[in-house]
DNA sequence: AAAAAATTTTAACGCGCGTCAATATTTTAT
DNA sequence: ATAAAATATTGACGCGCGTTAAAATTTTTT
């Protein structure tokens, strides 16, 4: 590699032999060029290790080649497999992802919406927080932005939407829990932070009834996105008042049963599917940790692969028809039963 | 708001009737112009909702206002949280953080910091993935973007280096469980990624000789950054073929210790500091998840605050310092042991 | 081999902002 | 009130690249 510094593009055309006005198609897209130029680009590129200013290329064109990631959490294990998944499918196609995390925070999530206007991105994937949202701001940002929701939906907001489909997570769960025992009752927050939340109890409810069972829904206190610590506490007063009414528990997400675990534990009380056990708890989202909960939880996992591939092609398609799609799409993966030995 | 957009400082001077160069240093750093002039172009910023051009202004700037934050794998929610709590100090210094995960991966890692570059960044706070670390592409990095280094170091490479005082971390672990019972018998993984593991290591060793007994390492086999398997997977064999010398066992940190309890509970062995456990188990870090093991971990606390407190200062005061520090730093953070109920 | 089509080159402008020098104005000190 | 110091304005250039139109070249078609 020659040692001089190429500092900007009209030096690196002079040297490499080809000009200024190629050279910049060639880094817009390399394959907009003849074969036999863009092997003398690349071959120049070999020799003198120059790169664009991604300043100035940013600067005039309309669109980047940005994408923004942002989830609303990313100290939960799920997030951050799910960004880093869809991370790499977008430097694959050649794109440039940045990840923001909203922290639980409203008020981050909306400058986080605000940094990425200026960022010009060619498309969002966005994960919203939920409940704690501003509807308005989201709304009227992906009415600039070309955005797809995933994982949680915001009715009528965004291009598209790409999740999995609660109502087949909580139709797995309670038909296996009823048919290897009995119905289960259903332990959840009771200001849940994400709409899944919602969607997940509503379908417990009506699934129960389908089968003949009355539905009980346990609530427990607390706010933000301290889960496990909420599912913790909920367990021990529930524990401790004796006041279940089934002895098949099932959480609305890993992130409440490992609490629950954990104060079962606690209390000495056996989890399990063996005769010898007290309780049973199943839960929802295949969290990275519930393989090594004690015991290790039943639970029904996101097709993580399917909703982060999805979202990625929805905003590429998104992104080359300009900014607009037919109509706004919404796809739901299913779910899949993990059996552990938790239930 | 009026309704106008306004779309360069231009014309937001002129609707402000400041002079550009005025607006621009004010954009630069608000404090730099008189507080009458201030007041009047946040007025006029309260009006109209202009931003300035963010690839314009940096395009010509040597130094932006950007900070690389690069972690060795964003899935562990350690290294979220701190990433979370540097993210948040960068912002409230007026900085643009930019957060990167090496994913465990070298190439990845050699990528990124290939990225950073073109963003010019004012500074990079950096945790190197440790051994699978590129040195010499690091090193000639870190010559050229003023760099902090933090959780792990690569000797003499970076500026400085902030983390955490391994020995300290060992040091009261490893005399916990001797007053409290027996000397542990250490447990890790063969081939550590991370060279804190090292330390923690010769640590163990060396004050397990200073109080008169004989060290024992447990080497369990296993690549990568899936601690939590690895762990289960050697604490399964260990305790199948009930090889432990001791009833005690200090983990190298709380993701094995994780795996291990897992592996405890499915064999059926009970874990915990009361007369009728059979096994004392202890690891390092403080995990968020270790709160809620089964039992409860008692493990090794980070300094967190004060680390990435101290790793952005460090950062802040090198880029004041125009790149340079009269020499390396290295500060390391006493670790606080928390006691809970696994030893 | 000639004509048609596709691609590259040349030349030049614009983008939005940083920055600088000279000048004008405001603030602070005397 | 006046002088000195600090700050703002005017006017202008440059940064590195996107982009375009017209001319030149290469490739493909016939």
């Amino acid at each position: 590699m020659s040692e001089s510094k190429i500092k900007n593009m009209a030096e690196f055309a002079s040297v490499s032999g080809i000009s200024r006005p190629t050279i910049s198609k060639y880094f817009n897209d390399p394959s907009s060029v003849r074969a036999t130029i863009r092997t003398r680009i690349e071959a120049a590129l070999e020799e003198h290790d120059y790169r664009p200013n991604i300043y100035a290329m940013n600067q005039n064109r309309r669109l980047t080649k940005n994408i923004g990631i942002v989830v609303p959490y990313l100290s939960d294990p799920f997030f951050a497999e799910i960004a880093r998944n869809i991370e790499q499918r977008c430097i694959a196609a050649g794109f440039w992802p940045t990840l923001f995390s909203s922290h639980g925070s409203r008020e981050l999530e909306c400058n986080i919406l605000d940094s990425l206007r200026s960022l010009k991105p060619a498309g969002v994937l966005f994960a919203p927080l939920g409940r704690a949202s501003d509807r308005s701001v989201i709304e009227k940002f992906c009415k600039d932005v070309p955005t797809v929701l995933f994982d949680s939906d915001l009715e009528g907001i965004g291009a598209a939407f790409v999740g999995s489909d609660n109502f087949s997570f909580v139709a797995q769960s309670v038909e296996y829990l009823v048919r290897s025992g009995a119905p289960p009752c259903f332990f959840e927050m009771r200001t849940p932070a994400n709409p899944n939340a919602n969607k997940r109890r509503k379908a417990y409810i009506s699934i129960m009834e389908r089968l003949g069972f009355e539905p009980d829904v346990i609530k427990v206190d607390g706010e933000g996105w301290a889960f496990e610590d909420i599912g913790y506490r909920g367990a021990m007063r529930v524990l401790s008042e004796d006041t279940l009414a089934s002895d098949t528990v099932l959480c609305s997400n890993d992130r409440l049963a490992i609490g629950f675990l954990a104060a079962a534990f606690e209390k000495g009380i056996r989890v399990g599917r063996e005769p010898d056990s007290a309780l049973r708890v199943a839960a929802h989202d295949d969290h990275p940790f519930s393989r090594f909960t004690c015991p290790s939880l039943t639970t029904v996992a996101h097709d993580y692969e399917a909703v982060s591939n999805r979202s990625v092609e929805t905003l590429f398609e998104l992104i080359e028809g300009g900014g607009r799609l037919t109509s706004r799409t919404e796809k739901l993966f299913e779910a899949r039963l993990i059996l552990r030995a938790s239930a």
